[in-house]
DNA sequence: TTGCGTGCAAAGGTTTTGCATGGCA
DNA sequence: TGCCATGCAAAACCTTTGCACGCAA
């Protein structure tokens, strides 16, 4: 049995305003609070369960600051969407998405499936670190 | 105005208890559960500031996994500070966190950084997929 | 004796869930 | 009409905090 999946004005609201947060960051908080400024009503209950949704069909990524931080997505745009497999890396100076088609990645990839039986999900997964400039930053100031 | 440290009976006890478990994560409250079984009586909310104090301290790790699954530790023995690397898979099925030694992936850490000058930071990422075990179940459900 | 560490319980904030209702197909 | 998605409020969850007490120095 097929589940229906319906469409409704809040998915199209919702979608419709990730897109215009392209490269930006946001939380849940933040587009609830965006369409309640609005006088828009969609529930918060609502924002988290499509976010969840955009999460898993690979739309939007979801960030994880620290314990104590709500959970950050950004949305990604139609070019990464459509290009090949590749992994996102995140700066955790500057906040950039880095977005990573790698041969050497992909090689991982299939390490992990051969050798140790566990099948990556990039959509899901992000590699945190510091990216080239804010390395170079880091070093200039402590020059 | 110098703050005197006392030396405590829990402190000692979870020291201990942590040395033994080198090499494996926990949480806090796997911490608290086990003495709780033991009998011997420590606070979650002592625990939580043990182990506050050790990350502080540099004496265990603190892991990022994500929103929904509590922090997770480990302890670093007195020498291995730095030697002691590796990267966490987490199966988005069954929920299991994959502690994962591996000379490949370490490789993968010094291709980003030498080729994407990025410097991926283990403590926070983790590697979204299907483990083996779910791998197999989904198998045999779908054959 | 002094004052730090502990333990309990309550608070804190984010995210999820139960259930009745509304809206899409 | 049938059933999914929504919204509200309550629950769940991990972690922190206030406060009185016990214990180390």
């Amino acid at each position: 049995m097929q589940k229906i999946v319906y469409k409704t004005k809040q998915q199209d609201l919702i979608l419709n305003y990730l897109g215009q947060m392209q490269g930006k960051h946001f939380t849940a908080e933040e587009v609830y609070r965006h369409f309640a400024e609005s006088g828009v009503s969609v529930g918060i209950a609502t924002v988290y369960r499509q976010l969840e949704k955009l999460v898993t069909d690979g739309k939007i990524q979801k960030y994880f600051i620290d314990d104590k931080s709500p959970a950050c997505f950004e949305y990604l745009g139609e070019d990464c969407l459509n290009s090949h497999e590749h992994f996102h890396l995140k700066c955790e100076s500057c906040g950039k998405l880095i977005h990573l088609e790698c041969d050497e990645l992909s090689g991982i990839e299939n390490h992990l499936k051969e050798d140790h039986g566990f099948t990556v999900n990039p959509l899901r997964t992000v590699l945190y670190g510091i990216c080239a400039e804010c390395a170079a930053k880091e070093k200039g100031e402590n020059a």
